[in-house]
RNA sequence: CGGGGCUUAGCGCAGCCAGGUAGCGCAUCUGCUUUGGGAGCAGAGGGUCGUAAGUUCGAAUCUUACAGCCCCGACCA
């Protein structure tokens, strides 16, 4: 993509508004723009970033097992009448009237709806294990949305919802979105630790957040070092294993890990204090089992080997892949900018034309664009016909992983020069040798 | 939902107290000079001063109402 006609809207100044830094950033670098309280448009380099996200997010739920299909984001207040939700989910839900005056509503989230599909064409004990995810926007009238996409009115979340025909079944199932979790946190370059959690509205008696240790949480953590000693489970974990997943959740759930609401000050305390971690944290996904909570009232049943109608046991999964953009901000910035993980930068290579006009450097970067382009890399190429320090500074605003330098000063010695966003750190190459660099 | 604050050009702000018809920096556009870390000079464009009503000869400025937004707290898959 040529800057020249992309359209990244940066700023200069950092908006009044934006108190943390991943907020700051997020609207200095053009990745969103506020359009109401709490509520954001993605503009084009954010979009890029959140479809990355979305993408690595749906492979880690595929090869667990999980199905995607798409639920809509309005919804019938009557569904949720069934769950008796519709009264006590409060006023965070948004309530709407059609111009027929029926009740609808903005989900906020889709229990109800996903137990109103699966009663509908599930009968038999056969057909479980099932998990079905979509990835939609979610509605929830905060009081106080804060800290951009951090804790927005609106934002997109991962929803699984699996069905089982008992609770061991179930427990499978969790630990299926467990494993998953933990792969996907681990491929954003996140560091993410599983605390035992407060089951909230959701009900239930089972739960784990994943959690992003940052200052700028806005949930307190307890932790043993420990935890973060667990290996990532491999590509290749069996997850039709009970046994082999099983053993990955009690490696991960011995240490000590847990948010202030279900804080155990007497276990803590127990943690040599070496190893102790009091923080804050952002909260990037949240898993639960809530066993027959909407399927009995909703009357999600099948039929069982014994052929007796019995409700089965549910779980719920999510995460937040608007507010994975913020955190992941959060976790790698600097004082120039955002500094993205390889795998979910909007651009691999930032290409900069020190001398647009030149035909040397002009030259050089059409051969470079081109032949990194053509092997699939994302480059945005700054064309412009701006001064040098410009595009350095948007270059590194953005946080692409690698910038490749062209000047006359450089091409003199048919060199240009390489820079790892992350490190700083350039060398002077060839063209071919930088090719080979980030082709490698 | 309690408390506090803000709203003047795309962004950041001044002007308001002591009413006289709007200004600064950045950004944008034009020209010249510059060109390896957000250039310099000269010029230009852009604002019904959040909305509505009131007071006044005259309102960005004073009064009232409303709206939007932000911060602290409480709340929060």
């Amino acid at each position: 993509m040529r800057l020249s006609r992309y359209f990244l809207p940066i700023l200069r100044e950092t908006p009044k508004e934006a108190e943390i830094v991943s907020h700051r950033l997020m609207l200095r670098a053009g990745l969103i723009r506020q359009e109401s309280a709490g509520i954001y448009a993605w503009l084009p380099l954010g979009l890029k970033v959140l479809n990355k996200i979305n993408a690595i997010i749906r492979e880690e739920q595929n090869r667990s097992g999980a199905v995607e299909l798409l639920m809509p984001v309005i919804q019938s207040a009557d569904l949720w009448r069934e769950s008796g939700r519709y009264d006590a989910y409060g006023k965070e839900m948004l309530r709407i009237k059609d111009r027929h005056e029926r009740e609808m509503l903005f989900g906020p989230t889709n229990e109800e709806m996903i137990t109103e599909i699966f009663r509908g064409s599930v009968r038999s004990y056969k057909d479980l294990p099932l998990n079905l995810y979509h990835i939609q926007w979610k509605f929830r009238d905060e009081v106080r949305p804060r800290f951009g996409v951090m804790r927005s009115r609106e934002f997109l979340m991962k929803d699984a919802y699996s069905f089982d025909l008992d609770q061991e079944g179930a427990r499978h199932s969790y630990n299926r979105m467990f494993v998953a979790y933990l792969r996907t946190f681990a491929r954003l370059g996140l560091t993410a630790i599983p605390m035992r959690a407060d089951t909230g509205p959701i009900g239930g008696d089972l739960s784990h957040e994943f959690i992003i240790l940052a200052s700028t949480g806005e949930s307190e953590v307890f932790a043993d070092k420990a935890v973060l000693d667990q290996p990532i489970p491999a590509v290749d974990t069996d997850f039709d294993s009970r046994e082999a997943l099983d053993a990955i959740f009690q490696a991960w759930t011995k240490p000590y890990a847990a948010t202030s609401e279900m804080h155990d000050e007497a276990a803590y305390n127990a943690v040599p204090a070496d190893r102790q971690i009091s923080a804050r944290g952002i909260e990037v996904g949240h898993i639960f089992y809530f066993g027959t909570k909407y399927s009995e009232p909703m009357k999600a049943t099948v039929t069982g080997p014994d052929g007796r109608e019995t409700p089965v046991h549910m779980g719920s999964y999510g995460i937040g892949p608007s507010r994975l953009v913020a955190a992941l901000i959060e976790a790698s910035h600097d004082e120039a900018g955002i500094i993205w993980p390889d795998a979910v930068a909007p651009f691999d290579v930032s290409l900069l034309n020190l001398k647009v006009g030149d035909a040397g450097t002009d030259e050089a970067c059409a051969t470079l664009y081109k032949a990194l382009s053509a092997r699939g890399k994302d480059v945005l190429y700054d064309d412009r016909d701006e001064r040098t320090g410009a595009k350095f500074a948007t270059a590194d605003l953005i946080g692409s992983p690698w910038q490749v330098l062209v000047g006359p000063k450089g091409l003199a010695e048919g060199k240009v020069e390489l820079k790892r966003r992350k490190t700083g750190e350039r060398v002077l190459l060839t063209i071919e040798e930088t090719l080979a660099r980030l082709l490698a």
